[in-house]
RNA sequence: GGUGUCAUAGCUCAGUUGGUAGAGCAAAGGACUGAAAAUCCUUGUGUCCCCGGUUCGAUUCCUGGUGACACCA
């Protein structure tokens, strides 16, 4: 069995691409965007619409609600076993998205890591919040000087993890990572998606023209009230919240959901960079 | 045609009592092991519109151009 995996940033034109490839190899397509996993946010997430998952069966598209919690570590789980499942029937199967850390936890997995106890979570959580880094931060040296030493404690969210685990297993965070890559049963071709750099920043900003028009707002108003789930904090979304909190402009707004796109995209980038496993096809402008 | 104001980073502008300049936005680079579309870090040399003058030294002051805007004819 062997399994392709169709990466490259946002809005580089996977969702097409995906459904020919997925027709010719006889696949369904296994879903790789953390966001489009969530019930609500089509528009948004620029979603597989219903008649191309008419066209070709999506798996993990629309299947959480929001407010659930989900990981990557999750992900790899409910991955491996659909494609134990489905490779009794296919030869190939096709995986597609740009959730950097979700494929790379499909590819080359994640670390067994004990899942963080709620309340553990919960406590830590209002301690950022009323601002206690600096005793976290203290405390995650004394806990686990390895890590402390490697990690970008600058980043509340590393120190923050790094703790949780640290507290709910009385053991520390770094002793949980081995830095192995874990062997899959089938082999992976890695795809991935490029165009030049104005191209795709025109199609980003086109595409969140289009998405207004598609009734993002309504979208968005439809979420509000849950607006603080984790979800949410998702570009698209957070923009248009200030905006419906009378802090910010609809243009302001828009601008900045273009502008977070850009960089969301960028990102991607730089991390896909790194790995020398991927094929590269450069697609072309459209007219 | 006359008078006035302005001309500085891709854009909007600040500033230098004369010692070659800095913000916002845009842009660029990077990190990443369990809510990752998250979170975090780094990056500002540009004929200071052009020619000439004064000066040790001009982007800054002065003459003359050019362009933009405003008002008056």
């Amino acid at each position: 069995m062997t399994l392709y995996v169709l990466l490259g940033p946002t809005a580089v034109g996977k969702t097409e691409f995906a459904l020919q490839m997925a027709e010719k190899l006889g696949s369904p397509i296994l879903n790789c965007d953390s966001r489009q996993m969530y019930r609500g946010m089509e528009i948004g997430t620029a979603s597989p619409t219903e008649e191309q998952q008419r066209r070709v069966k999506h798996y993990f598209v629309g299947t959480l609600d929001i407010g659930t919690y989900y990981s990557a570590a999750q992900y790899e789980q409910d991955v491996l076993a659909l494609i134990s499942e489905l490779s009794s029937t296919h030869q190939s199967l096709l995986l597609s998205g740009g959730s950097m850390m979700y494929l790379d936890a499909v590819c080359n997995g994640i670390d067994d890591i004990p899942t963080v106890d709620a309340e553990v979570r919960e406590t830590l959580r209002q301690r950022l919040l009323s601002g206690e880094i600096d005793e976290m931060r203290s405390e995650l040296h004394l806990l686990d000087p390895d890590y402390y030493l490697s990690a970008d404690t600058r980043n509340p969210k590393r120190v923050v993890h790094a703790l949780e685990v640290c507290y709910t297993t009385g053991r520390p965070y770094s002793s949980f990572l081995t830095q192995e890559r874990k062997p899959r049963p089938f082999s992976i071709v890695k795809i991935g998606l490029r165009r030049e750099r104005q191209d795709l920043f025109d199609r980003i900003n086109r595409r969140v023209d289009t998405m207004m028009e598609e009734g993002l707002l309504d979208e968005a108003r439809r979420l509000y009230p849950l607006r603080h789930e984790n979800a949410l904090n998702t570009v698209g979304y957070k923009e248009l919240f200030r905006y419906l909190d009378g802090e910010w402009t609809l243009p302001f707004a828009i601008e900045k959901i273009k502008k977070n796109t850009r960089d969301y995209a960028k990102k991607q980038m730089t991390w896909f960079a790194h790995d020398t496993s991927i094929q590269w096809i450069e697609l072309r402008v459209e007219s």
